[in-house]
DNA sequence: TGTACATCAGTGAACGCGCGTTCACTGATGTAC
DNA sequence: TGTACATCAGTGAACGCGCGTTCACTGATGTAC
């Protein structure tokens, strides 16, 4: 006995997983079927019930693994803000990286946050004002912010916020190309610099 | 005869275009079937086949159509940039009209740019990029960009048209919660401030 | 260690349903004379 | 203007198919003694 009941059980609900985020990523969770996945999987359409009611409570722990994959990222964020590296530089080399090995995650968040069903698309923006409320925290620790209100604060944080979205999603559609991702990672950073250039010429203007 | 066989043909086809909007407006395009569309338009499914050949093509109408929207909201946009008044509150003020007159094509662009059919989010990405290199060419008439290279506009321009999405589909969301929307509202035009100031300031420091 | 029983992941037949698509049709509108 | 014919938007029956879900089942794994 190389494999115990449970282990094996725990194998086929990862990989009913798997199967439905590599399938539902050129169109959408609300486009799957129970018996698509099932087929990926190997297994027969019932067996399905025996690891999820539906596909919507399937889909329910892709969201809670995807956010667990984007709270990994912040921590890394956070943690790497401590040390000497260029803030800039470190951040945006996480962020990547991140997406290139939870790829599938940040696929489906990004997807699933304006096609996914009504629930699962406001519990996204739920987690993802969170996180801009995070990062005005870890803002506001940084030299040059100590004059800012907690509401510009909150807003320079879903600027940002917005810019990294938008480069992750960009890096999800390079795939396979490195020359375009390069690029794609060049101007994430540029964009940054400026967003911080403004921030520290921010409150002597206003 | 108070309408000709052409207008009534012509008056089924958008009944058709609407319904579908807003049909997919909950899920996606993917998701959506040519009986929903057909009975939600009160003619029988095979009806259907007189106006499309597919919900695929009628998919493709749909994104001419909110494209067309979206030049519309760059037309009035760079109108106004020639006028007296302030062009960040100007500016919002525009895509804050169009998104709610136009509500149902901003929301397509927004659902079927990252969860559409892999040819529709292709197009889409490609669109938006023209956006942004239109919107950086208004960017270099600009005073105090002079010195900018056409990288480093193409870089701003894109930080701006990814902040302004998120904001427009911000809007979307908060659809019937007015005191929401002008709290976004206030927001978009901070952030827009934000990086101008970061803009006028960033020559000087590179 | 060996035996008898319990558990339960995965099977396979069957169901009713909505799907896209085919086809021949109807009857009001449009046109030619 | 009146008539005879053409067009064609919309109809309705029918098809085969994949869907989610039910149910009774099998047989390997696990447990109690």
């Amino acid at each position: 006995m190389t494999e115990t009941r449970v282990e094996r059980k725990e194998r086929t609900r990862r990989a009913i997983l798997d199967a439905a985020l590599e399938l539902c990523e050129d169109s959408s969770l609300v486009a799957l079927s129970l018996r698509q996945v099932a087929k990926e999987v190997g297994i027969v359409p019932t067996g399905f019930y025996r690891h999820f009611d539906s596909i919507e409570s399937l889909g329910l722990s892709l969201v809670d693994e995807s956010f667990a994959s984007l709270r990994a990222l912040l921590r890394d964020v956070r943690r790497d803000d401590t040390s000497t590296t260029d803030i800039v530089d470190g951040s945006v080399s996480i962020l990547v990286d991140h997406v290139h090995r939870q790829r599938s995650h940040f696929a489906f968040i990004a997807r699933e946050r304006t096609a996914g069903q009504p629930a699962v698309r406001e519990a996204i923006r739920h987690e993802i004002e969170l996180c801009e409320r995070e990062l005005a925290t870890d803002l506001a620790r940084l030299p040059g912010t100590t004059a800012w209100s907690p509401e510009d604060l909150r807003i320079l944080s879903a600027l940002i916020v917005s810019a990294m979205v938008a480069v992750a999603e960009e890096i999800l559609a390079a795939a396979g190309r490195p020359e375009a991702e390069e690029q794609i990672v060049h101007e994430a950073r540029t964009q940054l610099r400026m967003v911080l250039v403004g921030a520290l010429n921010w409150r002597s203007r206003t």
